[in-house]
DNA sequence: CGTCGGGTTGAGGGTGATCAAAGTTTGTGG
DNA sequence: CCACAAACTTTGATCACCCTCAACCCGACG
């Protein structure tokens, strides 16, 4: 496992699907400003302030932990490129993944305002990740209040992501939970322009989806071969590819409200 | 069902246990203030701010729509007393509830970032609600940093509950599940001083529970007999007791860490 | 070439769902 | 204040979804 997936997807063209217009900025910060700038609008300050932040870049391998329940970090941490994840064990050993995070997401932001993580976060793939001190980050809210709005909004939208798991977890079966899943994956990642809602990678085992689902793995293996089997998709190695994006969206019960992608007003 | 339950329910004093002090606040927006110092201690022009917030009173009954998904509100809404839940339905009208909301608690807090509901609130039992304009909310996180921390730090709580819930729905058998629900419960009762852990009024039916722990009503009473038999609890009309807290922390895999509510530093 | 992690397949079992109906409260209207 | 209706709880029986266990396969990699 020491491919990095993310960084061997190409910022696809394909006419006909939405393309995410990147701000004039370029670094590492340019994922985290295309991300912010989605939902709000930026003053050119704001920006200037966002590409000033100081920031670690440090690659990390798959499976390689950001931060651990209970520990107390002093900086959050910008997913570059790579994927990762937050999960917490039971007593009884069980794993539940709480969350998948992508490039342009900051996965332990919560940790500004929560100073014990609650949670671990692990690299599912070989990832580069930027970390920004908790003080830089506190100094830019009190500076500025868009950048603050806007921070605490994606913190927001996470919160709703988890709602919606919840839902996917507590209340549909297995195929339908998957396919749910895997539809909020492409279209996070399309969102953010890395590749296609029907068309991308996803560094997980099918033990991790087991464990992101609250399936056994066995199950998972074989909700995907009926999924195959019923030509709703195609999932090989890594590699998603949903054949019948519209089946797989009934069969998911899916509304993309709920991800806030279009922050109208 | 037009007994406000919460009402009924006496500050409590019992030696031994915990007891929230109160700041010297009065009025409606002492829960607020009360809920918003645990973690944060906040300036008196804070606190004097806060009380200045124009605020609607309303008296609801039990079962009333605060907000609905799809909506827009432009308010927030103080949960003064009486208890009220989150919900999403699926497109086959399997409920699943997201979280239950207590009072200081405010359940819609979101939505003054994020601004189309993605999911439903409603009350559970008759309730007292105060009504805040995003307007005044948002100018007084921009006035007053340190409020606007202590209400950015709130939602983060609540995405933390919205975690453990995950891990509560996905990974836990059904008596551990209920087990967890009632622990959660008790202890942020405690917290704001409306009752006891093991001793406090849950204005829900076994329908809302099932739909809490992503289970069929019929379960749900079979779990809460077992619990019944083993001596673990009471749950008879709308009141929990727990006889043997011990017992039902280790059944429930109990860790109150996610709810943040020692926030040393 | 052997090991290891992950995927696949089969068999059997259990937790919890569903269906149905009878009790029991609760609430409402006469 | 009683009577009736509605909502909730309880019980029983049956069923299915999904889990567990176990073995085997496959490709990657040392």
């Amino acid at each position: 496992m020491s491919i990095n997936y993310a960084k061997t997807i190409p910022a696809v063209k394909r006419p006909g699907l939405p393309q995410v217009e990147a701000p004039a900025v370029s670094g590492v910060s340019e994922r985290l400003i295309r991300r912010l700038t989605v939902s709000t609008s930026l003053e050119a300050a704001d920006i200037e302030a966002i590409v000033r932040l100081p920031m670690i870049v440090k690659d990390l391998p798959a499976q390689a932990a950001i931060a651990r329940e209970g520990e107390k970090p002093a900086q959050c941490c910008l997913l570059i490129d790579g994927f990762a994840c937050r999960s917490k064990t039971t007593d009884v050993g069980k794993r539940q993944i709480l969350s998948i995070h992508i490039p342009g997401d900051v996965p332990d932001l919560q940790s500004l305002h929560l100073h014990t993580m609650d949670h671990d976060l692990t690299t599912l793939s070989a990832s580069r990740v930027g970390f920004i001190a908790h003080d830089s980050l506190r100094a830019i809210t009190r500076e500025r209040q868009l950048v603050a709005e806007a921070l605490w909004r994606e913190t927001l939208i996470d919160a709703a992501v988890f709602r919606e798991w919840i839902v996917n977890v507590g209340r549909r079966p297995a195929t339908s939970r998957m396919a749910h899943f895997l539809a909020e994956i492409g279209k996070r990642i399309e969102a953010v322009g890395l590749a296609h809602a029907d068309e991308y990678d996803l560094p997980m085992t099918q033990i991790d989806m087991a464990d992101a689902l609250g399936l056994s793995p066995v199950h998972v293996n074989r909700v995907i071969q009926e999924l195959r089997r019923s030509g709703v998709l195609e999932l090989r190695k890594h590699a998603v590819s949903i054949r019948d994006l519209p089946q797989l969206m009934q069969l998911a019960d899916f509304d993309d409200l709920y991800l806030h992608q279009n922050q109208a007003v």
